[in-house]
DNA sequence: TTGCTCCTCACGTCACGTGAGGTGGC
DNA sequence: TTGCTCCTCACGTCACGTGAGGTGGC
């Protein structure tokens, strides 16, 4: 159609694309995006192609692709169809982390005026000494109270706290059919495995309880669908054998 | 119940909070969490209040406030409210833009292999040109196309892809309640009218022009509900209007 | 000739990560 | 005495933002 060659100067491809002069400056100089051509006294000079190249860039970067990346792909160093699976999956995680924030900050604004100590982690921490009576002797259960006593609002938040939103985390996971070898699900594991060793102490045979428990809490629970808990057990027990 | 005082060395402190001791020595640093002693030797001592507040921060930076914003939180220096109204109306975006990303990303695996270069740009430059026959004079839609030639590609992208995607982030802050005088709106309504300057060029008749199409075009328009168009430009012109 | 644009350093940002090199406590 | 923990610099990260000080082009 037209002549096809317009020259560009910088600050009109910072308009033309919404990037600033800077960003431009700093893709030339790290190689992503050099400018085709420069005046005598240096000025840089864009053709229509550096443009397509440009446009790409911003598409990539809205997609939440590092520069690193978009140079990879640019140079056709990686399977495209790749990359966008792993952002997908990120994506989603970021959308349900984001939702959850949604509520949490939704409960702040409710709770807001209210005390700050809600005191749940304590609750839970009876609670949960209460159902360990049957799986650990007298001595046991006074040994861990006394550890807990010790660790105090530790334990309160390990317990009540930390330790659901781990579970619960892991669940996700689970259902979004996250392999147990992937990264994030061994993070959620030696997290899990840091904090209940940090509450078991040194009696191992404490630890062993409370899982035993966990397990079969959780095959009696009545809101969760049948059997999804020895699931996630067994989806743990996966990513903790994979080192 | 217990001693209530029990004193945490840095590391016990990373392991109950899940914070790195990098991190704990940062906030020491800047102030935001000191630790209320240290020993002969220089060792960092923390209490069970410290550790309260650690859990605060974490609990604080999981809203996704910054470590500024949580230290004025914490010496009351901020209403609490508004930092939780900002930060859920920032939350709500960032669902939206993830839910977006996601369609794109879907749409790119979808249409990974076959051509990037969709030409969909040059298709809405030739509907907008014919579109705008009733409007401008033929001399007006000559210049125009014109210049859009000459600008090519660059025309192609703003008005087939940045526009479009401009008008409707701003369509989601008004269906959201955003208020016209937020810097969100503003920075949309600058960047249209960037936008649209380059595109028109000097004659600024073709500018007004194009606004007054697309306002009937919306109002024409089937499948926006009735009037939306027309309370989308009254509100991009209350942003202008806010300077 | 006067602005506006462009240039190259080079330090700053944010929340830490990552050694380097040295000391402390059980 | 030997590890493990802790300490303080201090530079690195990521993608630019923000001057500083100087030159170029219409």
């Amino acid at each position: 159609m037209g002549t096809e060659e317009r020259i560009w100067r910088i600050g009109d491809v910072a308009t033309a694309t919404g990037l600033t002069v800077r960003a431009l400056h700093h893709y030339d100089r790290i190689g992503l995006v050099v400018a085709s051509g420069r005046t005598v006294s240096g000025h840089r000079l864009y053709t229509n192609a550096d443009l397509k190249v440009l446009y790409q860039v911003t598409a990539m970067r809205q997609l939440g692709l590092s520069l690193e990346q978009i140079g990879k792909l640019l140079a056709q160093d990686l399977q495209v169809r790749g990359v966008i699976d792993e952002q997908l999956a990120q994506v989603d995680r970021q959308i349900r982390a984001a939702k959850r924030l949604r509520e949490q900050l939704l409960a702040a604004r409710e709770a807001e005026g209210g005390e700050q100590d809600d005191g749940t982690g304590l609750l839970e921490i009876i609670k949960l000494t209460h159902d360990l009576a049957g799986y650990l002797s007298q001595e046991q259960i006074e040994a861990m109270q006394r550890r807990m006593t010790d660790l105090g609002i530790v334990a309160e938040h390990a317990v009540g706290v930390e330790m659901p939103r781990l579970y619960a985390d892991a669940l996700e996971e689970l259902r979004a059919g996250t392999p147990s070898s992937d990264p994030v699900v061994r993070r959620i594991v030696d997290r899990l495995d840091e904090l209940s060793s940090m509450i078991r102490g040194a009696d191992a045979s404490i630890g062993a309880a409370v899982r035993q428990m966990w397990l079969d809490r959780g095959e009696r629970s009545p809101e969760q669908s049948g059997g999804e808990w020895g699931a996630l057990v067994a989806y743990l027990d996966e990513a903790r054998a994979g080192r």
